[in-house]
DNA sequence: CTTATTATGTAGTGATTGCTACAGAAGGAG
DNA sequence: CTCCTTCTGTAGCAATCACTACATAATAAG
């Protein structure tokens, strides 16, 4: 047999007009720095394109527009960064947090791109255009925020946590702590000073009782 | 003797043109609605005159330009929110940061204006801007940061902390919440669930030894 | 009154915004 | 080669941006 075709995604044959004179991956993981560091309304379409090394009309015939740009811009970051940050893997509920916070500040004074996340940046300057837009940012970040309750919930269930833990309220909280640390680097934070916040942050970890409470009253009679 | 000037700020004579026909205060507090929902870029001059019922002249003749009326707006609500939560006058150390978190946690979903805390919308939409802008905001919270860095100081030196805690990280984390709180609130969140954060947030509060260390040693043997 | 000074409303300024019309270039199909 | 499709660069669209020139109105001083 020869060449079967893969049931994969994409058939990828060549569409019939010009090919386009540049990576389209390459030209967005650009465009992602630009929103990274300049968020939504601030980065112009004239800072894009030069920053994507393409003209206006290379851009729309791409990525349709501004809007939609920023929003492939915003779904691709949460996916690099789910993707480099598989915490959910570790043992316990309490060491996929840490860890989780932990690989953000790292990420969030990484001298390699922006300062912060793009996810907050985005959040922020698109709470003032179009409901559209508005909507995709609030969805692509309460999905990420479900992840990281469903992995405290699995923590309950697994009895790394006691059993009557508010994970919202708990998921509210890391999820705050985490656009604080964006924040505060974006302010000048340095690593160190983003590391020690997260030490802070796991006290407020709810205390595993050392001992079954049946035992405990045992103990004290 | 007979209308002895007062030594106070302003002798507060009438100047000799035509008076402003417009409150000064007013305009100056529609303004900061109008910044604390959009952020500086995307707050346009003729949204802010509309909200201030004036024409731009009267705007630039009153306030300067777009951005030291921004300045202005951003230094008044840190009055404002200094004034109406003096939470360094409370007992402990502890109760004046959860007084603080807890007022603030109202403010930011108190519906009589809109959702947040202006200073951090100030903090993400400037840092795109001119340096100068970027400094003022930057120094606004900096001071802001200082005196809550000050009272947990106030705290360490009274006893109601070990002796041994890291006043700059506290500091730290406390501040990350509120920005936390604030984009939380701007996303939607509930006066509830801001006020359960609250609460998770001071869990990590520094556990003062309920018996001095000399005593505890005793105990045990 | 006249004069000086400041504020106001109208009506713009040039620059920048997001976006596109258009002509030509670069490929596949026949 | 000729068609057809798609992309690229130039050049420019209407709308909006922050801001202001200018004539007039309103006050105090003389």
């Amino acid at each position: 047999m020869k060449t079967l075709r893969p049931a994969g995604p994409a058939p990828a044959r060549r569409p019939r007009g010009r090919p386009r004179a540049f990576d389209r991956d390459q030209a967005l993981a650009r465009a992602i720095e630009v929103f990274w560091s300049k968020g939504f309304e601030a980065a112009s379409v004239a800072d894009l394109t030069a920053a994507m090394g393409i003209n206006p009309p290379s851009l729309y015939a791409a990525f349709g527009d501004k809007e939609s740009l920023f929003i492939e811009a915003v779904r691709r970051y949460h996916e690099n960064v789910q993707m480099s940050c598989p915490y959910a893997g570790e043992p316990t509920a309490r060491l996929a947090v840490e860890r989780l916070l932990t690989e953000l500040a790292a990420l969030f004074t990484d001298r390699s791109h922006p300062s912060g996340c793009l996810s907050v940046m985005a959040m922020v300057t698109s709470s003032t255009t179009s409901p559209r837009l508005q909507k995709c940012i609030a969805a692509e970040r309460a999905e990420a925020r479900a992840r990281l309750r469903e992995r405290i919930q699995r923590g309950v269930k697994e009895g790394d946590l006691p059993r009557d833990s508010d994970t919202a309220a708990l998921t509210d909280f890391y999820a705050a702590v985490i656009s604080g640390m964006s924040l505060q680097a974006r302010e000048g934070g340095t690593r160190k000073a983003l590391l020690a916040m997260v030490q802070t942050a796991m006290r407020a970890w709810p205390e595993r009782a050392k001992q079954p409470v049946r035992r405990k009253a045992a103990a004290v009679a």
